[in-house]
This record gives C-alpha cells, sequence and structure tokens, in this order.
DNA sequence: CGGGCAATTGAAGGGAATCAAGGCCGGTGG
DNA sequence: CCACCGGCCTTGATTCCCTTCAATTGCCCG
C-alpha cells in the first residue's frame, strides 16, 4: 500500500486556491465553488518519492496535484517500467480508479507533493447537481488522452533523438503554464532514469540521446534535473506544433 | 475532408439497437433510452477504407459503431504513422474533437462500417439531463485511457514478440465481446500493414515477428486477416493479465 | 493479361541494448 | 576529518534486434 507522511491537513480553502489565480485554468460559478469546497475533504502532503497511488489498489482516492510533481506508470511483472504521463499542479489523479473497480497503474511524488483529496463517494452528486463540472471531468479525461496519443506517436513513430526532444519541449510548456512565479527559469526535477522510462529506452542510450541535445544548446543538464534552453528548437526537432488549450481545473 | 459514401439514413432505433441485447453492455433507464433516440440524429455508412474523421478538422461530429472495425490513427509530417486504437461496435468516436477545438487524430474505417450520428450541440443537455450518461461519458473516457496506457507499456517496454502477442490477445477479446454472433471464429480483418504501424515495428520485422507466433500455433494468417488459435498463449507470452470489465456504451 | 496490393524472404547496415568501468557528489559514520 | 558508500551521470566496447533495401510470389481486379 501506498506509504503516505501526512504532514497536515485541510489548509488551503478552495476559495483562496492560489491555481485559481492563473489564466491557464477556468473560474468555477459561485455554486460550483460552494460545491467544491465541500467536495475537497483535506489535504495531503507527500515526500518526493512516495508511493501516492499503487496499481491493483480498489481503494482509490481522488487527487487535485495542489503543488509539486509526480508521474504515473505501470510496471511488467519483471520489474521494467514504463512512465505514462507526468502529473503538475491541477491535474487529477485516480479517476480511473475511482471510475473502475481497480487502479491500473501507479503514481509517485517526483518532489514533495500537496494533494487535495476528495470523497470519491460525493462524485455522483457532482454529476447530478453540477453538470458543468461532470463535462469538465469528461474534458480532463480527454485532455489526457490527447497526450497519450501523442506519447504514443511518440514511442512508436519517432527516434530517440526526437522522442527525446518531444517530452522536454512537451513538459517546458506544460511546467511553465502551471508556474506559480512567471518569468522564472523552469527546471525540470527529474533523473535521466525517469526521461529513459518514459521514452522507453535505455539508460545508458538516453545519455547520450540528451547529450546531443545538449551540444546543440537545446538543454543544459543542471544538478538533479533539466534547464530548457530553447523549447522551440526542441519542438521542431520532434516534429512537434505543440498544445492548445484553456485548461479546466478542479480543486 | 472527410470522404464519406453514404449509404441510407435512419435506420435502426435506438430501442431496437442490436448491441443492447450483449452482455457486454449496460442498459438504458427508459428516460436515458427516449433521450438518446432523440441525440441521434441517423446513421452514416461508409466504405472499408474511407476517412471518417480527420485530423485538424474542427467541425467533428460525434459517433457511435454501430458495426463495422476502424481505427484511429496520428502522423507526422513525413508520413510516418501511428495506429493509436481501434474502434469496434459500440465505441464512441469524435469525443475529443466535440470537447476540444479540433481533431488531432483521424479515424478510417477497416471494414464497412455503420455509425450513429449525434448532435453534438445537444451534448450539454445530456449533462444537464441525465447525468448517469455524463457519468458514462467520463467512464468510456478513462476506459479509452486505460487502454492507451497498456499500449504505451507495450511500445515503451515490451519486446517485438511480446508486443504483437498482446496486441492480437488484446483485439481478440474485444471483438469477441462485441461479437453479434457467439461461438463464431473472430478473424480479425487487418493486414500487417496495420499491426506494424500499431507496435511502431517496420512491416519487414512485423511479418517475421507473426511468422513465429504462427510457427507457434498461436496464430494462423488467413487471407485478408488473421485468426487467433490461442489468445490465453498469447496473453501470457505478453505478461498480460486481460481486461475485467462490465462496459457501457451509447448508441 | 498487365498492374497493384499484401505477404514473404534474403542480405546488409544501423540504432539501441547490454556489459563494463570510471567520475562526481553528498551523506554517514568511525 | 576523512574514508566509505550509494545514487546519478558519463563513456567505451561489443552484441543484437530491428530497419532498410531489394526482389519474388500470389491474388484480386479492371
Amino acid at each position: 500500500m501506498a506509504t503516505f507522511k501526512k504532514r497536515q491537513s485541510k489548509q488551503t480553502p478552495c476559495q483562496q486556491c492560489p491555481l485559481r489565480a492563473l489564466d491557464h485554468f477556468r473560474d468555477f460559478t459561485p455554486e460550483e465553488l460552494e460545491f467544491v469546497s465541500h467536495f475537497k475533504m483535506g489535504e495531503l502532503a507527500v515526500d518526493a518519492g512516495a508511493t501516492i497511488l499503487s496499481e491493483g489498489a480498489n481503494s482509490a482516492h481522488l487527487f487535485t496535484v495542489l503543488s509539486g510533481w509526480g508521474f504515473r506508470y505501470k510496471m511488467l511483472d519483471d520489474g521494467r517500467r514504463q512512465i505514462l504521463n507526468y502529473m503538475m499542479p491541477g491535474d487529477l489523479i485516480g479517476l480511473q480508479g475511482t471510475l473502475m473497480h481497480e487502479m491500473q497503474h501507479s503514481v509517485e511524488a517526483l518532489s514533495p507533493v500537496t494533494l487535495c483529496v476528495f470523497e470519491r463517494d460525493k462524485l455522483h452528486k457532482l454529476f447530478a447537481n453540477h453538470p458543468g463540472l461532470g463535462y469538465d471531468m469528461t474534458w480532463i479525461a480527454a485532455q489526457e488522452e490527447r497526450i497519450l496519443d501523442e506519447n504514443l506517436l511518440s514511442l512508436g513513430r519517432r527516434s530517440a533523438l526526437e522522442r527525446a526532444a518531444y517530452l522536454l519541449a512537451f513538459l517546458y510548456r506544460r511546467a511553465e503554464a502551471t508556474s506559480l512565479f512567471e518569468g522564472q527559469r523552469v527546471s525540470l526535477p527529474i533523473t535521466q532514469q525517469h526521461i529513459a522510462d518514459t521514452l522507453g529506452l535505455s539508460i545508458v542510450h538516453t545519455n547520450r540521446t540528451l547529450r546531443k541535445l545538449a551540444d546543440r544548446k537545446l538543454i543544459r543538464w543542471a544538478e538533479r534535473g533539466c534547464d530548457i534552453l530553447d523549447d522551440k528548437g526542441l519542438a521542431q526537432i520532434a516534429g512537434w506544433s505543440g498544445i492548445q488549450e484553456i485548461e479546466r481545473p478542479f480543486v
């Protein structure tokens, strides 16, 4: 089971949610805000490296990331790991586990993470009383689907260099959109092992591929993370046009 | 734009939907059935090979497959193609395009396909008046997400043989669940090029990989399609435990 | 009967995995 | 204070899975 380390409980009222201030997220109606603030049971804070949800568990909770980064992954019996996507502030976690019988992937914290915890039993009430929010849930699921589509294209048809370029450009743009500190350089808090497990490559070859990108001055590998110097250059290598979105979160 | 060939319009009333009879799909309440039968504008029949939806289009429709097979795919500028998933009877098509601004993938018919066409403008009414159906929409999107997750695991971490075995077992089980003719041998109406584009392999290597499976008597390549002889054997090679589902469709 | 598509097979080359080893750095304990 | 250790990054050498190039067959169709 998950190894939590609770550090605190309910803290940030939804009315003062810092994410809400970002252009990136849509505003609630007063009624929705009222509902959501009751939907939220509390907050959960976990350390970097902690398992937030694990494959096979059936008592899944529903969360939204309030701060920090995490990632979703699946594993084969012999230990091979595939990272499916990364979770950043505003992302919903555990929807699959809530709707289906059990989780079919795990979620791990990449940095210290704060989560808003929701009552899964009230989910039906959400659909019944706030169709706009129900619509949002579907929207969020469809958005995740899109990301996975692009990821599949990457793994199936892009070369190692293109794959790496796509991933880094993608992460950079998302990180930028959810950053609370505008203008600040965004640094990705991941190791090369994470990148390798995302791209479906070995760590050795990932390292060599990243070196090529660094040689071209597109990225720079900093201590325990990666700085993106030229996201447009990366997107161009990958043949990727970018995401267009006006997201709608939850919290 | 899409190259349709309409062969007929509204034909099968939702009340007599043949898919509804399958255990695999959940039943509607009378109110839901009533709503859906108005939600459905008509039917569209296209030939094998026709493009049902194409990437970049923004006037997307919303469809459910009534009969036949299709597939979703994305392409890179230079023509490399990645098949994302296959669409079978009961599957919803175009949800992403309906919720977002435009389609980011294309859909093509693999066999002659009949589609139920829905009014996208009534989608809000669906969420507002039939929360159960709204819930289903989210469920469907989450289910697709799961499939993509497993696919991503395949492309990233499984060997060519494992990948092929997984794909064939997966398609077989889905085909079986949506087949109207029980007991009949299910034959997959796809070419090796489709398989190659799904697995992210070249067609030559796909051919050699399928040969290995055929040599082990797990499959047999028939004229213009593939017969599955031992889906459990395939699943075992792939290290795949199967899908558990009680689906909920639409029509 | 020519032509095109799908499947098939051989041969050669390359991209990525694997094996192996070394450097850097922060943490820990004697 | 410094030796030891483990995690992460890096690099060289070798192997092999898969791609690419090329050519043949069989079949359906106009």
